[in-house]
Parts: structure tokens; sequence; C-alpha cells
DNA sequence: TATGAATGAGAATTCATTCAT
DNA sequence: GATGAATGAATTCTCATTCAT
């Protein structure tokens, strides 16, 4: 569903979209060490020379899908609804959104990890990532203390741990999804097991959230 | 604090030791892919064809070193003293282990990420490993029914959610601590940080499975 | 005489028939296990990668090489005029033409003696050897039925027998250079021994065709 | 039939003849380049170390394996009733000798190959091989010589070109078993095969060296 | 813009051999 | 005499990258 189609030739824009869309793929599967530029080049149905005619070299081509995968993140993640007036939907919200958005593009987690592996070599450079995530967190923050005001969010939760909190429920079994299906004999890839999963989370950080509230809402259904 | 000293000559068991150590570190470095043979060699003080001696090549010496992580694991958390007389006390030390562990030894995670990016190859083939996690995962539901039982954890707690959530809460910002770090401008390695993260991750636990228990034990302090 | 040029740049045809040519050479005088891929590349004058990006491997060159061997002497010997009028003749000239064509491509020995070395991995995987193989042993059976009703060849010659006979007698000393000179103190490289051993050849093979044969053609001169 | 015990520790004449014999078998098989030393230790059930202690280095390993090859070889010949009052029963039992040693030690036509792939190394430093060739050679002139005054052998025989053509009836066929059998379809390991094999042979020879004979004998049977 | 040919640097691996006991 | 540990020198092979058209 997110496939580019093979560029038809002499359209620059499709080659370097589909380049990037392989590139992503790659390194989200193997790593950039592990990335390989003949497989790119060959999913992307072009020459490898084209790959480096648009993108210089490996590391270049990697900042590049790194850029555009945060940019993606971004963009959709802006475009959220998270309404102040409903603190607890709002977290709920950016939760099912997280968690849905990593399981969409499980290729996006390699890329993360990938990322780590290399000591944030890319993140380090960039301006934009750090801004976007004070954003964010400023967002949360609001909406903590519209919560807390209103009585239906605990007192004094941090943003920062409530954010690492919602993407570590949200990622953290797309990065261990081979480790933990072989170890306790699940199928963490089937739409079951994430609904079930999503819900856990969406509970566990509720309860947490509610727990000694001023002023709790009842209790859903 | 884990080094083993460099192998004196003639001294078997430590040159093998010494190699395995250094290759542990290598892989949780830098993957599998990443991973260099004359690094582990230079780091393990010995010459790159005694490690082929003792090892036969990469893949399985990459195999050696996930075994003995795994065993290694494996036999601490053995050692643990989950008493079931005490649920919601069992299920905190399951957690501060679990993070103190993975803080202690921070190139296991980056062990755990080569492996599934692997695909799982070593874990698939592995029996001693979902052996023993069925063995926790039997504990943990012991553990959960007594509580339930006493009415200081809520019903029909899934163990193995829980322990996803437990490893998830532990490890999540090692596997991420580069980007995390820029991002959020937090320092993730130092000692503060991490001792705040353990305190939230303990409290989010504990006020989910208390969350609708039939007796809550009152809160601490 | 069978050299083919060093290759000009992008000229990519020939640098393929060159690294070809040398291999044959190489794996000829060496055997596979003592074929030195650093060698070919040199007497190709190319870069040892190159070898590799034409034929992926030591092996699969190897394996190109043997192809290209057996299709060549296939299409010198499917050009050979062996008429079934002259019985006689025709086996002559199949054995003149065995021991011309070995005798000028030494290395052609060396070659096979590897494929056996190597116990056929190589013709035990080929369909094309053993059909052309099949191909000439029917042509030969033909010639023996001639010659028998002729009355100028003796009855019930295998034509099995008969082709290894030609070619143990073609191949044999060429196999054998080194160890036969040095024993025999002979210069079997030489044309005058070469001259007299085909000589020797066609006469034994001849003699004993005839003897038996109900209407023997006299003997020559 | 012909193997040697693994030595008991403590046996060093045992040893050596166990380490010679795997040697012989490995050269045989694998040629000089592709003969492995770890290889030969294993088969003769001693250590790499000991085969050093005995033999030097491969080389020399190589070259005490062909000496007594050799001498095994010259001592049974030497041990042949080669009568020459019956000359072409003298031929034909040199020719039955001949086929049936290298039929049982298929690994002797291994090692004659790979002398002369080492362009006959050995052999030309060898004095008692020349030496001993050059007494059959005398013997087989003997016999010829007194076959051609009975008037049962044709005039002039040269010995070379009958004793080359022994071996190459006798050898032929065993160094290119692998690559016969699948082109010809045939099972050159057989018993039944090379009986047959041998049988040609013989008449072969005989039919040759009667041809214009003075005073043939009578054909057999 | 696009491409197949060519290459240098480096990585894994193999193999015979020596060291130390 | 016997042995396991250790090593240097190749050798095969991989990978990103540049050349020439």
């Amino acid at each position: 569903m997110n496939d580019i189609a093979p560029p038809r030739p002499r359209d620059p824009e499709r080659t370097r979209a589909s380049i990037l869309n392989s590139a992503t793929r790659e390194f989200g599967a193997h790593g950039f060490a592990g990335g390989r530029i003949e497989r790119i080049a060959e999913t992307a149905h072009c020459n490898i020379r084209l790959l480096y005619h648009y993108f210089g070299n490996k590391k270049a081509l990697y900042f590049a899908v790194l850029e555009s995968a945060y940019a993606d993140l971004r963009a959709e993640q802006a475009a959220l609804d998270l309404d102040v007036a409903d603190p607890l939907g709002a977290v709920e919200t950016l939760l099912r959104f997280t968690f849905g958005y990593f399981q969409q593009k499980p290729y996006l987690e390699g890329l993360l990890q990938a990322e780590n592996m290399m000591r944030g070599k890319f993140v380090a450079q960039s301006t934009r990532v750090p801004e976007e995530a004070a954003r964010l967190k400023a967002r949360l923050r609001e909406i903590l203390k519209a919560g807390e005001a209103q009585g239906v969010i605990r007192r004094e939760v941090d943003p920062v741990q409530l954010y690492i909190t919602i993407a570590a429920l949200s990622r953290f079994h797309i990065a261990n999804t081979y480790t933990l299906s072989a170890m306790l004999d699940i199928d963490i890839k089937s739409a079951d097991w994430s609904a079930a999963r999503l819900e856990h989370s969406v509970q566990l950080v509720r309860d947490w959230l509610v727990t000694g509230a001023a002023n709790p809402a009842p209790p859903p259904r």
C-alpha cells in the first residue's frame, strides 16, 4: 500500500522517491552497516550509479532517509487534534496514533534502531527534530496541567516520562518482534495480538494518570 | 566492572572468555553486520586467528555470544526471590531487577536488537530460551493469581502483557538512548535520570495492577 | 596461437573472454585448489575484482571454464567428417583428431584431471556433456556396424571400449608427461615423439579392429 | 584391506606408517594443493604436531608419500615372473598386473596425477625411479626380441611405446572415472566393467603384437 | 539523465606452521 | 614422544564507489 511504482524512465522525481523508499526499507530492515546499496538500487528498479547521482553516497542517502522519515512522522503528528479540553482523551489519542503509526510502518522502528546504533549521528545534527519534540513536549505539558486543573489527572506528571512511556508501549514489541515471539510463543505481527496490546497500553496509561487524581472520572462503561 | 583481564598466554579458558566478552560488546555496539572481527580480536588482546580457532567463524561467534548472554540473564533471573506471598512486591522485584540488569549491561540491549534485525535466527533455534521464558511466565501467572485471591491485584491480568510491559519500561530508553536524549534534551545515561525513570515505571505498573482490585492495599508512605 | 589479446578497456566481451582463457590455463595447470584467482587476473591483465564481477566466485569461474572447454571440444568434434562408407578411415580420423586436439591444448588435459579430482561435480550437473557423448557413441556404433557388414572390421566391437581406448591413447601421455619423461628418458613434448606415438596408436587400433574381420583389407603399403 | 590400524600411543613405527598411509590417500584424492594437513592428521588419529615431528612439512610429507608409493610398486613389479620363454604371456602378465595394481589402489593414480601437476618435481629428483624403469624397459626389450625370434611377435616393436600403452590401458579409466562415467553412462568402478575393460585391453595388445608376426600362434580357444 | 564497466580498500576465512609445556 | 595453544601469510570475497560513454 505504501509502495511507490517503479520509476518510468526520465521521471526524476519519481526515481528519487523510489530510491528513498527502497532505502528506507533496506536500512530499516538491516541497519546501516547491513544495508546494501545494490539491494536498494534493485528494489528501486534503477541503476546503482543513479543512486549516487541523486544522493552522493551511502551515508548521505541514509541521512536523507531519516530526514524524510522524521518529516513524515512530524507532519502526521502535527495533524493530530490533541484537545486540551479532554486531557485524558488527548493522551489516549496520542498513544493510539503512535501505536498505529509504528505498526503500519514497521521499517521505521528499524530505522530508529539503526540511528541509535550509530549513536544518533543524524539526530545530533538535526535542529528540526528537537524543535518539533519540544513543541510536542509543551503541548503535553499543557494537557497534563489542564487535566490536573480539572482534577481528572494526578498531579506532577512529567510530560517527558509520559512521552517515553507512550513510545515504549507503542514500539518496544515491534523492535523485539522476533525475540518476543519466539520466547513467549505468540504472534506479535497478528492483528489480534496488536489490538490486545494496544488496549492493554491504553488502560495502563489511563489507570496510572487517573490514580490519585482529585476528581477522577468514572471508569468507562 | 565486567571486564575480563587480558589473557595470559596459555590460559585457554581465559582467552576464550575474553574473546566472548569482547565479541559481546562489539556485536552489542555495532550489530552483526557492523561488528568487526578484527576489533574483537584487538579488544581481546589476541590474534584474529585464535578467534577462528575457538569459534569457527563470525556467525558462530555471534551465536556463542547470544547463548552466553541469555544464559547469564537466565541465571540471575532464576536467583530472584519472587515471593507469591507478596504479589505486588514480587512484580516490583522483577521490574527493578530487569531495569537494573539492562542498565548495567547496556551492550545487551544492542545484542537483542541485533538478533531482531537478523529476524531471530538464533532464538528460533534455541530450545532453552523459550523454555526459560515459559517458566517465568508460569511464575508470573501464579503471582497474579495469588494477588487476585488476596484482593491486591486486579483480575484477569495477562502475564504476557505484564512481562512485555516490564521489559518495555526497562529497556526502551536504553535502546533509544541517543535519539531520545537528542530529541528531549535529557541525559538518559545519568544515574539521576535512570533512577527517576525507574520510579516512574514502578508506579505505573503498580497503579495499573491495583486499579480495580477487590481489596487494595493502602498507598505506600 | 590460442591467446586472446589483453582487453582494451571498455570491451567487456574481450575482457570476459580473456579472463576465461586465463582461468582455463590456470586451472588446467594447477587444478582447482591450486589455481590462484590473483594469477588469473594478472594473466588476463585485469583487476581481481572484475573477475568477481563477471563470474561471481572461484567455483563459478571454474564451472564456466569447463563449460566453455567442453563446448569447444564438442564443436570441433561435430565438425568432423566421420564417413560410414569408410569405417576404418572414420575411426582413424577420430583418433587423429582427438590426439591432435589434446596435443594442441595441453591445459585441457589438466582441466579434465581437475574435474575428476573434484569427483566430477561439474559433469554431474551438465546435461549437454552426456548428450553429446551419446551422439558420438551412436555414430561409432553405426560405423562399427558398417565395418562389420563390409567385413573390414571384426564383429561385436563395443563402441564404448573403442572410445575410451582412443581417449587413453590420445591423452594418457599428456596427463603423465612429467613422470613418463623422467622415468623413460624421453621428451614427450617433442613433435617427433608425438608423431611416433600417434602412428603407434593408429596402428594399434587398426590392427585390433581388423583382426578376425571377415574380409580384411590388404595391409597398407 | 590396506588400512593401517590407528596407532597405539608410543608406537612410533605404527604412528609413522599411519600418517604415511593417510597422507597417501589424501594427496591421492585431492592433489598436493588440495590435500589438507589437518585431514591427514585426523584420519591418522594423531596430532597435527606429530605429523610435523615426523615429516617436517607438507612437501616433505608428500615426497615421502611418493617415495613409498613408488617403492611399493617397484617391489611388486620386481616380483613378477616375466618369462622370456613365453613372450606373449609375459606381456600379458605385465598388463594384467599393472591393471590390477592400479585398480586395487585407486589413490595411486591420483598421486601420479598430482606429481604431474607439480611438473614432476619429485621424480626429477629421484634416481631410483628412472633406474627401475630402465630395468623394466630392458626386460621388455628382451621379451620382444625373443618373441620376434620365435616369430610370435611382430618385428621392431618399441618397448617404450608398449610400456606406455600398457600403462594407458591400465590407468586412463581410473584417472577419468568420474568424467567417463558421467559422459558414457557406465559404472567404471564396478567389478564387471573393470573385468571387461581388462579383457579388451589384453586383446588389443595381443592382436597388435601378433599382427604381421612371422609365425603367429593360433588364436586362443 | 542514465548506464555498464572497472576498481581500491578492507573484511572474513583458510592453511601451514611454530611455541611452550 | 606427544600435545593443545597460538600465529603469519596468504587467499577468497565483499562493498562502496568512480570511470568513461
